[in-house]
DNA sequence: AAACGTTTTAGGGTAATCCACAAGTCATGG
DNA sequence: CCATGACTTGTGGATTACCCTAAAACGTTT
């Protein structure tokens, strides 16, 4: 049998939110068997305090819960921006809740009782776009940081650097002097920390994508 | 009441592909009076064969029909790198069914009997996502086309410039003379019609997105 | 008033890019 | 054998970007 080549440099985590105790106990010994860190919630607002972000985990969650319903959950967790990959799991399904689940960003949606080997593999998957999730929403945050730092005026030139613009038009554009324009742009390379022109065209286009169509 | 503000530049389609043709006929009277080109078919094969990308259009699919099934349909559609935005439509879901279709890219699952009003919303905004998935497609292929035109030696010198290098780095990398890498660039720029390097950052991005990470 | 950040400008020099023109080698295919 | 395209290199000059240092004007905060 072959291994699963996960990095080990990040725990991988799955939530378990159901109010079945026979349900999560199944679930964690079956996942913990495959060296994730299980983490079980019988009550989804528990599991809401304790989730943190970013971090590479999938949520497996109950639809039918006391209290809140799953698909609330979902949605409070993506008014809070957080976009952990979510497999739904239910005893009693129909097609409407199962569209408008999967509408919502969900990744799957899981039948009782469960088939072990299915719901392995499927973990391995989203585990994967999780840590892509993860990192990519580090990343971002980690921009958003560095941008925080620039001023208006910055963001003026900064944008005609991406739109391709020379120092002195942009000079012109904002009538100011080339001086001005060349003090601004070694202050956004500082800022944004970049050593050269692709990279700051790689940061500004991650940050505003619109940008990149001229 | 509203004008439902869709640039008129481009025709809309909605393709209807069911057996059923009292189905067939409402649909398109409904769709028609909302101003779209409809063009249905009573037989996949036919709708294959008619189907041309890229276009703005959405599908209307049948998941139950003689011959092809609709999520065949949906996987011939997906192999032959047509993203058009397809809506299943059905009078028996279940939930297996209705999640598979999901993952596999469909953007709604319509139960009869319809909602008229629902369906034109549905219609209006996934045509949106149509208009942009089309443009988007046209736009890769005509990189496509300019990159095409790229030799072996300038596809090199393109991914160093990319990457930030200076001309003198990548005369260093390819043992060859700044000059020739400056006549390189200078073909580079030529062939894929950009004046600036913001711009020829933006389309390579376009093309290879993985190199946007560093 | 003093400290601070933002915006502005400048001089002077180095490095890099861009441009126009010219020309050599080499392999492929007509 | 010649035409074509790809790859190569060069000269020389114009333009632009990059780096360092220095500093004035302005507004806000302390």
């Amino acid at each position: 049998m072959l291994h699963t080549q996960r990095p080990e440099q990040m725990t991988e985590t799955v939530f378990i939110v159901d109010d079945d105790e026979a349900v999560r106990d199944s679930l964690q010994w079956l996942l913990e068997t495959e060296g994730y860190q299980v983490r079980c919630f019988a009550d989804p607002e528990d599991f809401l305090s304790a989730v943190q972000w970013p971090q590479a985990a999938v949520l497996l969650l109950d639809i039918r819960m006391p209290g809140l319903s799953g698909l609330e959950v979902q949605k409070i967790l993506k008014d809070r921006g957080i976009p952990i990959p979510t497999v739904f799991i239910t005893g009693h399904g129909d097609v409407t809740l199962a569209v408008e689940t999967m509408k919502a960003g969900a990744l799957d949606f899981l039948e009782k009782p469960f088939d072990d080997t299915k719901i392995k593999s499927l973990i391995g998957q989203h585990m994967a776009l999780a840590r892509e999730l993860a990192l990519s929403f580090k990343l971002d945050e980690h921009i958003n940081r560095l941008y925080s730092k620039l001023t208006t005026r910055e963001l003026q030139v900064l944008e005609r650097i991406v739109s391709g613009r020379l120092n002195k038009q942009i000079a012109d554009d904002l009538n100011i002097s080339i001086k001005t324009v060349e003090a601004h742009r070694a202050n956004i390379m500082d800022k944004l920390q970049v050593t050269t022109v692709a990279d700051l065209l790689k940061i500004a286009l991650r940050k505003s994508p619109e940008l990149a169509q001229p």
